[in-house]
DNA sequence: CTTGACCTTCAAGGGACTTGAAGGTGTACG
DNA sequence: CGTACACCTTCAAGTCCCTTGAAGGTCAAG
């Protein structure tokens, strides 16, 4: 039988929604410590780890790298307040992701005109010197086709 | 003295925009073949391999990926027309990344909302039993802060 | 003849996992 | 009690797309 509350690596995986080789992971590069071991050798995790789980978690799902979660515990763990170092990457973040998604919408354009492009173009030809008629224009307008 | 036409790693870098250690990668991994030798053992490339690393890296930053190019690639050198498949990778691209824009707006919003949260939280106690003031409100609502 | 830019190869690193192989453990069922 | 079967263990390698580094060969200019 089984101690109340604590639990194995497949149930805190259920639990936080990690599955458990992820969590492993996230334990060989020391985000989680080295939790208890039962007799047989199973990982088992107290209601302080799953805590620390959900917290990883949770960042990761807001695109914090491993290593400012790892900082930002570490903080913790010395007791300091992590406040300014998250302030900090939350601003590196929002910049980050900004601009990603402006890249992104800027891609998504091109695709969709490329896709407009492709349902109006005949397949190529076999003898035709390019490799693609329907990308290639996106960088080199034929000569044969001015403006 | 060497050929007219015939350029070295360096030079097709400069002038597609790609630095020589991808070029060779590319080469390592099937995307382009062999090119010729110079005596030196120096890579040689012709009009029509730089035309093939132009398309390649054209086709990059539209996000299709190396196995996506290598298809095209291979259709074409077998004379049949990639378009079919081509607009596959187009559908399929616009969908990824028009959901991972949605992914990443959902995101900045949330961040935008903990940097608001950040500024006017004071910073967290040594004694507090939480990781983080700031994050953890994202999910877990304190009960003494009640709607 | 030396300097310095360029080229060669092979190997490893990075980020955050994911997958696979080979084997031990725990429990419910007949 | 035996036996399925789910779950756990470890270690190693694979994913994707490069990037960086080490150790050494080549080439053109001064």
């Amino acid at each position: 039988m089984r101690r109340e509350l604590a639990l194995r690596i497949g149930e805190v995986g259920d639990a936080v929604g990690v599955d458990p080789p992820t969590i492993r992971y996230y334990e060989s590069v020391g985000v989680l410590p080295e939790p208890e071991r039962a007799p047989s050798g199973y990982r088992t995790y107290s209601p302080a780890d799953v805590k620390r789980l959900r917290f990883v978690s949770l960042a990761r799902s807001l695109g914090i790298g491993l290593d400012d979660i790892r900082q930002i515990l570490a903080l913790r763990d010395r007791g300091e307040a992590p406040c300014g170092y998250v302030r900090g990457v939350l601003d590196r973040q929002v910049e980050a992701i900004d601009e990603r998604i402006l890249q992104l919408e800027a891609l998504s354009g091109e695709l969709r005109r490329l896709q407009r492009v492709a349902g109006t173009l005949p397949d190529i030809g076999a003898e035709d010197p390019c490799v693609c008629h329907i990308l290639e224009p996106a960088t080199a307008p034929r000569a044969d086709t001015p403006h």
